[in-house]
DNA sequence: AGGAATGGATAGTGCTACTATCCAACCGGC
DNA sequence: GCCGGTTGGATAGTAGCACTATCCATTCCT
């Protein structure tokens, strides 16, 4: 397969596929000649991850080579990998000091993650988002303590002790890349399905008839 | 309260606050002279509001318009504002003609969501999003049905019955603010907590000790 | 033989969220 | 009432990102 051939069963043009190789997203071809190479399932395969994690889970390209690099590195676990997928995920934070509410969000989101009983990195980045998210709220006048996320850290707990029995099955490289995978568009299922049930219960309260 | 100081209280730029005034983000303050305004306490919240959306919510200019005009519309019921945070919090949608796997998947969303027995409008986005996900999990080789999404369609559906429940209270304009800044924020607050209760069952599992 | 395709390099595009500059009116301390 | 700093309003410029277009010397394929 050259390119033209993997452009068209991918869908993504030449120029955006030169781009990912330039990139260090995708591999380049084994070269048959000085200005010839080719192209296996490998790299379709690669290609339709790339698109997954940028279109479904909103990565940016240096995320998604984070990622790859991760997948593709045999001495880390399967718990760092989670590690580097969430970091992945998590929007990269604005520069310059971090304000004093959100400092203040941070340790109540650090105590509530405690009496969780969580077992959780200190620095993990969703630590973060659950503070800017609390410390939002407070900003919007709602004065709620980290408490209010009980509902929501429930079944959290239940979900992820579910979905990380089922993950890792086969080889490392299924395994691990099923873990990314996983992370990133059942997330996405998640929320969707979320709005979906708000929408459905909405309707059944609000909705004429 | 000149620009300055609205400048200070919310940690913005002034030139900033001059784009959003621009954008239809905020509205002008009440003049005082030819080249003088006044602003006042709701400036300062539709501010935070407006930074809230975009930070926690990761809406753009355009969404957030969106979503003010609908919080601002007294014709628009509860459930029809709901929608439209639901369209703002929505990627849009590539151009070009749907490929033909996603028109797959988005019927199987559909069968899906109905034998779930959930009311929504045919034309929801989350059900595009839905099938999205779906169709990105089959082109990567895991041929799952919509029935993959079972589990987390329940605990959504759980999520969205009680948080109906406690949505509504204060006047108009507080309770639909309530709505929008409860369906982006909890949102944000919901997968952080996602990804803190899968490091923790990581944890449990795979690190040493 | 010769038109199309290729790899590699480099430059340009479109979009978004700002940011900078300028200007003529103002404000407020002296 | 003077003058440095501020304001609203207009216009133009910037940075980052994900591509996209062009060029060129080979190579493919018929």
């Amino acid at each position: 397969m050259r390119v033209a051939a993997l452009s068209r069963e991918s869908g993504i043009s030449v120029a955006t596929i030169k781009y990912y190789i330039r990139e260090g997203l995708l591999e380049p071809g084994t070269p048959t000649a000085p200005n010839q190479a080719e192209y296996g399932e490998e790299h379709l395969h690669r290609l339709r991850l790339v698109r997954a994690l940028m279109e479904v889970g909103g990565l940016g390209v240096a995320a998604v080579r984070a990622v790859l690099d991760a997948i593709a590195d045999p001495d880390l676990s399967f718990h760092d990998l989670l590690g580097v997928a969430h970091r992945a995920l998590a929007p990269r934070p604005h520069p310059g000091p971090v304000p004093d509410d959100v400092v203040r969000a941070r340790a109540e989101v650090d105590a509530f993650v405690q009496d969780l009983g969580w077992r959780v990195d200190a620095g993990h980045p969703a630590r973060w988002a659950l503070a800017d998210a609390l410390a939002a709220l407070w900003r919007l006048g709602r004065e709620y303590p980290a408490q209010v996320f009980q509902p929501y850290a429930e079944v959290a707990d239940d979900l992820a002790a579910w979905e990380l029995q089922t993950v890792p099955t086969g080889s490392r490289g299924e395994a691990v890349e099923g873990a990314v995978v996983g992370t990133v568009v059942f997330e996405a299922a998640l929320v969707a399905l979320r709005r979906l049930a708000q929408a459905h219960h909405s309707a059944l309260r609000f909705a004429d008839g």
